[in-house]
DNA sequence: GTCTATAGAGTGATAGAC
DNA sequence: GTCTATCACTCTATAGAC
């Protein structure tokens, strides 16, 4: 899924057992396919939705005949909810900074820095998650009303717990806090075209991302009472 | 193009000249016809983006015959570019918020206030706006590095100026705030369902909207070192 | 100007040879 | 497991009757 590194997984195994008999080649598991095409797939729908992925453009980009890909997947919409609930799981995961026992400026800090660095490594996922919210989350929007609300409700009485204890600004709605954090960073992802074309470069620099990550704690920072 | 106000165009012109002949009962302009498939294609477009989008879903959003949005608009690919043309037109207009005599902390909250209403009463140009950019901006690339970078930097300008007379934070980077006040607004149209979510209510309530605002600003001012 | 009917290209998916 | 050939369907766009 993340990047090109699934042919790493095919095992080279071109050795003799001494009776004769030689192995094959390369023994490509059924694992390692689907990888392959997993990848493929999450970029082709990154580029262009669900409804407009076509799966030939899969199969070409993963250097397979289509009906490769349904014999592995045997639909799109299988192949498309695999992918999306893949970059799911990625997605929920880096929101662990945020405990009552951590510092608020530490945890802020993390937090913004992982998901700049999410837009910079893996803009593909962060596509195929934007696609997804834009078409209306026809595939997401049970897990966006349970587990993602559940997690962002508790994230919101840490919040209050900090304010308790006069760690942070009381009037700050950790909601809508979170929002901002994710719109803010996720867009050097989605819309890395805009903010490319805006700084006058082709492409983004390692550089770009360290001062969007730096620029946008100092503000949520001092916007949070934290300095 | 905004809403269904389209039909209000048509010209109900059902009068008598004093000699006989009678005027048709309904007169619909040329460019009444093309406001309201404009209007439907706005609304297809922001749900499917350019490729899945099809000329029959704009028919039938318009209410017409298909071949009838062919003879308005000769291809599909001409209609989605005045879509975007139009988009782009009311976009722009609403940076004018940030000039050298203005106070900062006026201006952010007047221009915060505008982009979330923005995102409240127009979500279908929003969500044209960023399909276009998650895939890449085709049709927009060139005005990006035009028109949208000599306005953030005319802006940025502004901030320095500001700056200098001690009005604002010296360290804030205009560029680096456009990108996340954009992202932070625009959030609530095109990631609507996200929101609606987490929050745990079916559609935002205006109430909603004016808090996303007022949460934003707070965070903004005091980042910004203007509290 | 309006609309039906259809051409011609492309779609997801599958049958069946290898 | 792999891949070619093909089916049934949908797409954009247009021809031509009204």
């Amino acid at each position: 899924m993340r990047g090109s590194d699934a042919d790493n997984t095919i095992i080279l195994a071109d050795r003799n057992d001494g009776a004769g008999t030689v192995r094959p080649a390369r023994v490509r598991s059924r694992a390692a396919m689907e990888q392959r095409i997993l990848a493929a797939a999450a970029a082709v729908f990154s580029e262009a939705g669900f409804d407009a992925a076509t799966t030939a453009a899969i199969a070409e980009r993963a250097a397979l005949p289509k009906a490769n890909i349904h014999y592995y997947f045997r639909t799109k919409e299988l192949l498309y909810q695999k992918v999306v609930a893949d970059v799911l799981e990625s997605w929920i995961e880096r929101m662990d900074f945020f405990t009552p026992e951590a510092d608020p400026a530490t945890a802020l800090r993390s937090y913004i820095h992982a998901k700049v660095t999410s837009a910079r490594c893996y803009p593909i996922e962060s596509r195929v998650f934007a696609n997804e919210m834009l078409h209306g989350a026809p595939y997401l929007r049970r897990f966006l009303g349970r587990k993602l609300r559940d997690r962002v409700d508790e994230i919101d009485a840490v919040f209050a717990a900090w304010a308790k204890d006069g760690k942070i600004a009381a009037d700050v709605d950790a909601h809508f806090l979170m929002f901002t954090l994710w719109a803010a960073t996720q867009t050097y992802a989605d819309f890395g075209v805009q903010v490319s074309a805006v700084l006058g470069k082709d492409k983004l620099a390692d550089a770009d991302y360290e001062r969007a990550a730096q620029q946008l704690t100092a503000l949520v920072l001092r916007g949070c009472g934290l300095r």
